[in-house]
RNA sequence: GCCUUCGUAGCUCAGUCGGUAGAGCAGCUGACUCUUAAUCAGUUGGUCGACGGUUCGAAUCCGCCCGAGGGCACCA
């Protein structure tokens, strides 16, 4: 190989412009660099496996393509290995087998490109099962060198904002987000076994209803109007059991348009489904099942070790525990008979910061909030809230104050709600109306009663439970990531200058 | 938005007290027909995130900006 001539000698141009000129080469010889669909391929582990229940001597021809990954040059011939996305190879290509003009060519290519090869199965001195190379092609020109073989990528930023280096140079990170993928599947399965139908709801919304949270804005020319981004979807799914549908789910993104952290990214992907004539208990029991069904048949465990060595234990039946309960664990028994400026002055001695103007549900909520919903680290469904928090369930028979739902909180995070739906219109308004008073109307967004929702229900809804899942969250806490991020393939980035 | 840590070669990282910018891998040249982080010899490659300041002199000290990690705040 000449140098090139270019002026421009920085360090990656000048390997961009070496391996730009490799390819014009291979493309002077009449061959293209970038090749085209190939037919017959195996994959690389199902090679080995099928050669290695071979008798002795048995013969396998096999073709296999994939990445080159490493290259190892001995003079007269060489090893190689390519990566294809189930696992790799070992090639041995000797000068004498396919000839003077592709060896060199072979021994041209580098890391990073993407080849084809042809050949039979052997196995080494050293005991390795490879494929000696009787022909091969090159099928893409990779003009940038790849991360470094030993140590990988692990600089966060490049990680995130080329994930598909990431993907490629740590095989953690493409067997997590299989993972995900087989995880989402197996819920799907496990719905569509019992009779749930997937929906699709709309993700442009003229308001963004379901839930509390700034939605993201944008303008929709040809109808001449703001839309949002939907935040949640469960007054669409809600219609939808109006109509008729007994059982229904979506899997699918919400946006929320606050900060992001290593729990929180703006857009994120939740589980919503809905059963006519179930309740509250008849969802703890369905989530309870589902998780355990994901966590066994996908990892055959019901055990999960976090990062930081925690074990968190699925094994049913989950703790079932009041709000209140939780609340004078911690605070004690007498918790709920003391006067508001007592209850602040014991939130206070916890460090917490009270404001003078907070009521006595605000400031249990704030120490529910700050200091026990973390610690609850195995199952537990947290029922009988507040009913000012939660205002499209439907309250406590025997407790106005309190409305029929649970929290599933596992690994300190809230990981499903599930509710007995409100499905009475005229209180669903009065619960409406109320939330709006004391709240500031947030850039008149969020604050609007979404009365087609309402309609909706005059036209009656039967006896509904309903429950969401974090689906980010549930493959954090089976796969062991203890960042959103490293869970979702192109998690958010600010756009770079 | 606030606090904090970080940003050095394509990648992974050193860089002492402010005194000419370093290594490994990758790349390039050569040797080598059973290697696997191949080996051996030689070798290219730097706007030290950006801008400004202090200084005889700045990767290093100061300021500001950009980006990232962690924490806080926001988040029915």
């Amino acid at each position: 190989m000449t140098r090139p001539e270019e002026t421009d000698n920085s360090p990656r141009e000048d390997m961009f412009l070496i391996r730009r000129q490799k390819a014009e080469k291979i493309a002077q010889g009449g061959k293209s660099p970038y090749g085209h669909a190939v037919s017959g391929l195996q994959d690389c582990p199902s090679v080995k496996t099928a050669f290695a229940a071979l008798p002795e001597g048995g013969v396998l021809s096999a073709k296999v393509a994939g990445r080159l990954t490493a290259k190892r040059v001995m003079g007269k011939s060489l090893f190689a290995n390519i990566k294809d996305q189930d696992g790799f190879m070992q090639l041995y290509v000797q000068k004498n087998v396919v000839g003077d003009e592709s060896y060199d060519l072979f021994k041209d290519l580098d890391i990073g490109d993407i080849v084809c090869a042809e050949g039979e199965m052997f196995v080494t001195r050293t005991g390795e099962a490879s494929l000696r190379v009787q022909s091969f092609e090159l099928l893409s020109k990779a003009l940038r060198p790849l991360p470094e073989k030993w140590h990988g990528l692990s600089d966060m930023e490049q990680r995130y904002r080329q994930r598909y280096l990431d993907l490629i140079s740590n095989d953690e990170v493409r067997r997590s987000f299989q993972l995900r993928s087989r995880i989402v599947q197996e819920i799907r399965n496990y719905l569509s076994s019992r009779g749930f139908m997937e929906v699709e709801t709309p993700m442009m919304q003229p308001l963004a209803g379901g839930a509390a949270a700034r939605p993201f804005k944008t303008y929709y020319n040809a109808l001449n109007c703001t839309m949002y981004l939907r935040i949640a979807t469960e007054l669409y799914l809600k219609r939808l059991v109006v109509g008729g549908y007994e059982k229904v789910f979506e899997i699918g993104r919400n946006f929320r348009n606050e900060g992001m952290d290593r729990r929180h990214n703006p857009e994120f992907t939740v589980l919503e489904l809905y059963e006519a004539y179930s309740d509250c208990r008849g969802m703890m029991a369905l989530i309870e099942d589902m998780i355990c069904h994901v966590a066994t048949s996908i990892f055959g465990t019901l055990t999960f070790t976090r990062k930081d060595g925690v074990d968190i234990n699925l094994s049913r039946p989950w703790r079932i525990a009041t709000y209140h309960d939780l609340v004078r664990e911690k605070m004690g028994a007498d918790w709920f008979d003391l006067d508001p400026s007592a209850m602040r002055d014991k939130a206070r001695a916890l460090g917490l910061a009270i404001p003078d103007a907070m009521n006595a549900l605000e400031i249990t909520h704030e120490v529910y909030d700050k200091t026990i919903e973390s610690t609850l680290i195995q199952p537990t469904f947290v029922t009988r809230l507040p009913a000012y928090l939660v205002p499209l369930a439907k309250r406590c028979e025997d407790n106005p104050d309190l409305v029929d739902v649970y929290e599933l909180e596992i690994n300190g995070q809230e990981l499903s709600p599930g509710y007995s739906e409100l499905n009475d219109p005229i209180e669903q308004r009065a619960r409406f109306d109320q939330q709006l008073i004391g709240r500031g109307d947030i850039e008149g967004e969020v604050n609007r009663v979404d009365e087609d929702f309402l309609t909706a229900l005059e036209h009656g809804m039967p006896p509904t439970g309903g429950l969401g899942l974090g689906i980010d969250r549930l493959v954090m806490l089976l796969t062991g990531e203890p960042s959103i991020r490293d869970v979702i393939l192109f998690p958010q980035m600010r756009p770079q200058a």
